[in-house]
DNA sequence: CGGCGTTTTGAGATATCTCAATGGGAGTGG
DNA sequence: CCACTCCCATTGAGATATCTCAAAACGCCG
């Protein structure tokens, strides 16, 4: 399960000497760049944890694998998110990007140690995980108590929730559609034909090659996912 | 979905002026303790979060209910654990006990505003969720991803590790079928099948009215359980 | 234009759910 | 001390949502 790692990165700026002080935003601003090609692994499980990444460009799946090849994922990571974070020693999960995509490469060991002095950095790793833990909490309820098409219509609100632009209703699926069956735990037919239904139920509509999704009537979408 | 919380508290010493400068484990020893019957709350969804709560005996199902009523429990506490963390504002989710328990009440402001100037304290809030998320992970995989053996066998093998005491193989189900089976997210007619299966194929014996559980067949069950 | 990866659609198989009845244990009151 | 009740667990039989396997359609890139 360990995938070569062809490392196309991107030197920004040196930070300073003494940067110990620096907030993670500043820090952020002289990290390495990495460019991910579709299907491209950030980091998999097993490897030491020596990084953390912030996506830049671009849609980052986390999962996990079970030893028959089954596989769960635990979250499709947009630009802005933090990934690898809350982990001890090594990895228990996997990263890979489902379209090109970017990431910022910050390194763990020196996070951990200025977080261990400065408050408002380990507060920040806090709450960052607290978001994440609560996304997670989400992802629970809707594959452990929902019906195939209240968890495609809560996947598909949640990802406006997250990526809508201003008042738009279109969002972009950024991944396969194995992805988003791996995602609610349901089969990638099982996805499309609830896809389908939902077109059928003029709920959405689909274009762009099944890449594009417009939540024509969201009002009655969020109702069909039951909150 | 607001029940009573008859608050038959018990006070311990009252902490010295200045206790701000007091560890966590040394706060602990000043709190509040709260013993609650069986099915009774620590709290509910949308209750102010006022309180974070260590379990002190007893199990506490931490869950959520969707609002026809379906409800997926996150997490099982046990001594030890504690709940009501990594949240901001109002709960978003439910905690009840699931047999008779103690619970340790520490103010959620005075651990906020301590936790602002002391690192030390926020790095050890920040490694308790980390380890709630790693479990609700694991837990999202379970779901996801495994059949009902697969998922009962892994809830025992977690509930073994979780709480076995030295070298016994035995667990005690210190919760209802219908916990298990909130939690698993399956029906309790499954889980009560999937445990006689389990029964029959010599991996497990049950015991004490069903509360009982001995693993008979430890590496087995985890092989079964799929990691 | 051909080939490849992906999505859609179909039809039959099955794991789990639903509904319903039975059984067991703990507590209560006669 | 027994009978009664209540709650929970077990077991059975039939219903069904989702899965599996298979084929066809689509879109993209060389």
């Amino acid at each position: 399960m360990l995938a070569a790692h062809p490392r196309q990165t991107v030197h920004a700026k040196r930070p300073p000497a003494g940067s110990a002080s620096f907030s993670l935003d500043e820090r952020m601003a002289y990290a390495t760049v990495r460019r991910l090609l579709a299907k491209e692994h950030v980091f998999c499980e097993g490897d030491d944890r020596d990084h953390v990444f912030r996506v830049e460009e671009g849609v980052i799946a986390v999962y996990k694998t079970l030893p028959d090849g089954r596989r769960q994922i635990i979250d499709f990571a947009y630009p802005g998110d933090l990934i690898g974070l809350g982990v001890l020693g090594e990895h228990v999960l996997s990263a890979q990007a489902t379209v090109p995509s970017k990431v910022r490469c910050l390194s763990a060991s020196a996070l951990e140690r200025i977080a261990e002095t400065d408050a408002g950095l380990a507060l920040k790793l806090y709450k960052s995980v607290c978001q994440e833990l609560a996304a997670t909490r989400s992802l629970l309820v809707t594959v452990g108590q929902r019906s195939a098409i209240e968890r495609v219509a809560a996947f598909l609100v949640a990802l406006h929730r997250r990526t809508a632009t201003d008042g738009s209703t279109a969002v972009k699926l950024a991944m396969r559609r194995s992805d988003i069956a791996d995602l609610l735990g349901l089969t990638i037919e099982t996805v499309s034909r609830t896809l389908t239904k939902l077109r059928a139920m003029s709920v959405i509509d689909i274009g762009q090659g099944g890449t594009r999704v417009d939540l024509c009537d969201l009002p009655r979408l969020t109702e069909l996912a039951n909150e």
